[in-house]
DNA sequence: CCATTGGTACTGTACGGTCTAGTTTTGAAG
DNA sequence: CTTCAAAACTAGACCGTACAGTACCAATGG
């Protein structure tokens, strides 16, 4: 019954479990009162550890909201990478688009990934530096790699565009926005069903298209 | 020496130049600070007025914040409005978006505001009410009367588009979004001078011609 | 057996809101 | 103008509570 190594989520040490249970309340804890209004009593009941125990392991209060965010975030930047074929005719382009902006979306317009958004936005003043991580692991590595992949695009003659990462972002917050500004500001109630948001996605694909297009897409 | 009824700043009732200290000094304190990140004795220093007029004016912490918030909420949604006439001919339609674009861009990129709609967001999940007028004052507010317009240039012929509001909310964001995501993220320091904002409204105002724009333009 | 954890009491501090007692402003009447 | 009472304001002590972080010791599990 004595297990040596056996990596599954039971059966790390004591202290790694510990770990998780505290990460994981610590979690659910930061993202609905933020940092000020969350208390480390709290966490410690939530994650059945005792206050000490977190001390421990973070060292403080702002040592562990540091971990919470930054592994959200970098966590929330892995889960966007698409590994679909670009296409090879004009034909394809809008499709291709279409499941992309869909993916994102659907990835992004996430209760958990929106509170993310807004606690760290509210906490800009105070954590300045967590805003740019989730800056640049969000939005920019987004538009960077699109933009990359328009580039290619273009080269083969499938996208008409001079500057490709303009053209990303046009792209990125054509999709994006509408349904991100609204679930900042009117909460997670407002995030649209899956559906809509891949409808929404088509049409921020027209008009993309209007205007990045070439004749036979 | 004696004024009646001098209604200029200086010359309100003792009651009303208090009042006005107060939201100043509180407007400050908390865009700095957020609600749990702001005290009353700081707000007591700074607009040079005891703590218990603070509560005679306001009842309670919470009362002032949301005096301040509402406020500074709706007069920002006013000083967008715009007078500029429609365009007669379609070679004026791009000249009229772009100014009706800049003058939005130069006006919520501002860091009162961008702090405010930081503040605001950080607090959705204390105060819900708050970040629902801030979107109906601003967001829906804005694409509202952009998709007025909109209707009556496509009547004339000048734009082609079959549902106003969403190509009002395309342009809206085509438009804003850039700008605003980064400067939430990145601080005020990342707010761009006014001529980058008005080339970066060229670009969308490009982009939304190509979808919904017509031949003379 | 020994490091880690639990439980819990404790410290120090910060803060919302109130109380009190004395001072200033206002506005109207004389 | 002067007088005067009501209203508003000040300064600061004060109360209760909440909370980050620590100390101490018993329990426990590897």
């Amino acid at each position: 019954m004595s297990r040596v190594k056996p990596p599954e989520e039971e059966g790390l040490s004591r202290s790694a479990r510990k770990r998780r249970a505290i990460l994981g309340a610590a979690e659910e804890v930061f993202l609905k009162g933020g940092y000020l209004g969350t208390n480390m009593d709290e966490i410690a009941a939530i994650s059945g550890v005792s206050k000490q125990t977190i001390y421990k392991h973070f060292g403080s209060k702002e040592g562990l909201f540091v971990e919470i965010v930054t592994s959200m975030t970098s966590g929330a930047g892995d889960a966007v990478h698409s590994e679909a074929p670009e296409p090879e005719r004009a034909e394809e382009v809008a499709a291709y688009l279409r499941n992309y902006a869909c993916r994102q979306l659907t990835v992004v317009l996430t209760p958990r990934l929106m509170q993310l958004r807004r606690m760290v936005i509210g906490e800009v003043a105070r954590f300045p530096e967590l805003a740019r991580v989730l800056y640049e692991c969000g939005p920019q590595r987004a538009i960077s790699a699109l933009a990359e992949s328009f580039a290619r695009l273009a080269d083969r003659g499938l996208l008409s565009l001079e500057d490709p990462l303009r053209a990303a972002s046009h792209f990125n917050w054509l999709v994006m926005s509408e349904p991100v500004n609204r679930a900042m500001l009117l909460g997670d109630e407002a995030i649209p069903s899956v559906e809509e948001l891949c409808a929404h996605a088509d049409e921020g694909v027209r008009v993309f298209l209007a205007a990045y297009g070439v004749e036979g897409g």
